[in-house]
RNA sequence: GGGGUUGUAGUUAAGUUGGUUAUAACGCCGGCCUGUCACGCCGGAGGCCGCGGGUUCGAGUCCCGUCAACCCCGCCA
């Protein structure tokens, strides 16, 4: 029998009586009795559920009988009857009835692992190891399709409106240890010799710059050894960028532009543009995030100067070593409770808080374990400071700067979801700029880039503090984050071989590392680069807003679990020892799985 | 590397202060039913209680270890 996709369905379902049809698809069965089959046919491309009940001859119900649960069929028949009116909606069995003459069973299915409408209460693990039924669920094809929508898009904007120009770069490519732990490939001709599978093809771009493409777009694969999170894949997809001449807010722009097209062409959302800019240095002085969400107040405040006065020990410990106290006070927040506090403490410490102090004004005064080491009059100051107000609830951290932002800067997001804070249908975009060009990495005991090792420091910057503290340093870096979380970087890079190679410097690479690691790099801006700066946006969390998901794994077909394993075709796996020896490789027997 | 949650039929769960043969729903298998739509009725099969140790007369239950999935910290230029 020729037989067509449901996908005609809608076809099927202007069907009069009397009309002909030939159909294929998935396939459950409902309920057979007697002479008729009720049958589910499921229009998976168009995601439209058709469901219909089918009288079937005695010679089809012969072989119908042998199908019960998840199968594919073709079926030809007649329009029998249509019921007037949509009886059910959300199950509109015999809304549409086909008298069966033939029915070919197209393949059985065997008994599911899970019954698949009950997606959402069954364990991932098990979910994970049969994708590809549970990618047949309504909720994923719709993810994937509007996934597919979003790149169409994307691509569109640049390649048509923006005339950006598509190149691919390498997926076998060199190790640059700098930043992520690498994907490496061995090679099989050059022996004990690896590739790496790209971070980024920030290089490569960059070359490309150096070569006179002066729009660059690519929708790139990335890969990063690195462990997993809700938001975090070994490999991901980035929206990479790269313009000559350009400047920051050239950029902006052309990333704003994307964004309201991307929102508006696919959830019907209009986001103003252009988008506000911060600096970090505003960022983490307000908000103790470099990618703060500015849907919500509960700002952070200094309150060092007032810590520093009182009586209480730590406070002054702390500010004496550098350190700062910083508050956030929560408008009616005297409503917390005991255990409250507690829990907020145990959030605070994950963060490496040591403890947490706080404050409830009520109507008589403050209620709090710190209160009598301050004085009356400092006990106004804060008041005035944070703007407590009775009824009102202040939290406080005392530490290093990077503890105090890096837990108020959690604190924050956290009390917000409590306080019910958080308007998941507004969509605030912001922009962060000057990031400082190092940071220094006590793991390493030497400075290391924010971004990475191209980018073009300021150059002011750069002539003061190089010598006396690198982490003064400015770069011309930009952050675009949305909602508290960062969903694209970059920077202008540096186009000239000295300041390249100052840089490099500063981060304690010898000249034989820079021609090893960098020398085309090197090489390319001696030839004339011009100057340029791009930006990377990360697809798959971009598609995790427009679907309003927390886990990355419901915008990726086939994603990794927390241990980067693929629990469906069981990646990674050992290999024949013979494969081993082409590649001239000998796993440690410590490695060896029992 | 570290902290947390979870792990019991195919699936989702219950399982008391440790005590007979480990429950239920859905699913599955067999039978009945010509208008169901969470159909119904009768019958049935299905368990290394994640795995390994230990305590105990006795462990799904307590202890130690370990594995896996998920969340988080570190890490992610």
């Amino acid at each position: 029998m020729d037989w067509v996709r449901t996908h005609y369905c809608g076809d099927l379902r202007a069907a009069n009586v009397g009309d002909k049809v030939i159909l294929a698809g998935w396939c459950q069965t409902r309920r057979d009795h007697g002479g008729v089959i009720f049958v589910d046919l499921r229009d998976y491309t168009g995601i439209t559920q058709v469901v219909f009940k089918m009288e079937i001859s005695a010679d089809a119900h012969q072989e119908a009988d042998r199908i019960r649960n998840e199968f594919v069929l073709a079926v030809s028949g007649t329009v029998a009857h249509r019921l007037e009116g949509n009886i059910n909606p959300k199950l509109p069995t015999g809304e549409i009835e086909v008298l069966v003459d033939t029915l070919e069973l197209l393949n059985p299915s065997q008994t599911l692992p899970y019954q698949l409408e009950d997606r959402d209460e069954v364990d991932e693990k098990i979910r994970l190891t049969y994708r590809f039924l549970d990618l047949r669920h309504e909720s994923l094809q719709q993810n994937l399709m509007l996934r597919s929508q979003a790149m169409q898009i994307v691509r569109n904007y640049f390649t048509s409106e923006q005339r950006f120009f598509e190149v691919e770069t390498p997926i076998l490519t060199k190790s640059t240890p700098e930043g992520a732990r690498d994907y490496l490939v061995p090679s099989r001709v050059s022996p004990g010799m690896f590739y790496a599978l790209p971070q980024s093809p920030q290089l490569f771009k960059q070359l490309l710059m150096v070569s006179g493409f002066d729009r660059y777009i690519q929708i790139a694969r990335c890969f990063r050894d690195e462990d997993l999170r809700g938001n975090r894949q070994p490999e991901f997809t980035q929206i990479d960028l790269e313009l000559s001449f350009t400047r920051p807010e050239e950029i902006f722009g052309i990333i704003e532009g994307m964004f309201a097209r991307l929102f508006r062409e696919t959830i019907e959302v209009e986001v103003p543009t252009p988008f506000p800019r911060m600096s970090y240095q505003e960022a983490m002085d307000r908000f103790g995030s470099d990618a703060p969400d500015l849907r919500f107040g509960l700002e952070l405040q200094d309150v060092s100067d007032i810590a520093a006065q009182s009586e209480l020990k730590v406070f002054g410990e702390v500010i004496a070593k550098g350190g700062l106290v910083k508050a956030i006070c929560v408008p009616g927040g005297s409503d917390f409770s005991r255990k409250d506090l507690d829990d907020l403490t145990d959030f605070a410490r994950i963060y490496g808080a040591k403890g947490m102090a706080w404050i409830k004004r009520n109507p008589d005064g403050w209620q709090s374990p710190i209160a009598k080491f301050f004085s009356a009059e400092l006990q106004d100051q804060l008041n005035d400071r944070v703007g407590l107000n009775v009824g009102d609830l202040v939290l406080f951290c005392a530490d290093t700067p990077k503890v105090v932002h890096d837990t108020l800067g959690n604190l924050r997001k956290e009390l917000a979801r409590r306080r019910g804070l958080v308007d998941d249908s507004v969509y605030k975009f912001v922009w962060i700029t000057d990031f400082p060009l190092f940071e220094y990495s006590e793991t390493d005991q030497r400075w290391a880039s924010t971004h990475h090792p191209f980018t073009m420091p300021n150059l002011d910057d750069l002539k003061q503090h190089a010598e006396s503290d690198p982490g003064k340093i400015r770069s011309v870096a930009y952050d675009v984050a949305l909602n508290g979380v960062e969903v694209g970087g970059g920077s202008i890079r540096i186009h000239r071989q000295d300041i390249q190679n100052r840089v490099f410097q500063l981060l304690q690479l010898s000249d034989e590392e820079i021609e090893t690691k960098f020398g085309f790099l090197m090489r390319a801006l001696s030839y004339g680069a011009p100057p340029h700066g791009g930006i990377a946006l990360g697809f798959d969390r971009i598609m995790m807003f427009l679907l309003k998901t927390d886990s990355i794994r419901d915008v990726i077909a086939f994603p990794k679990t927390q241990r980067a394993s693929c629990l469906m075709t069981d990646a990674p796996s050992e290999v024949e020892t013979s494969q081993l020896d082409e590649l001239h490789i000998r796993v440690k027997a410590s490695a060896q799985a029992s």
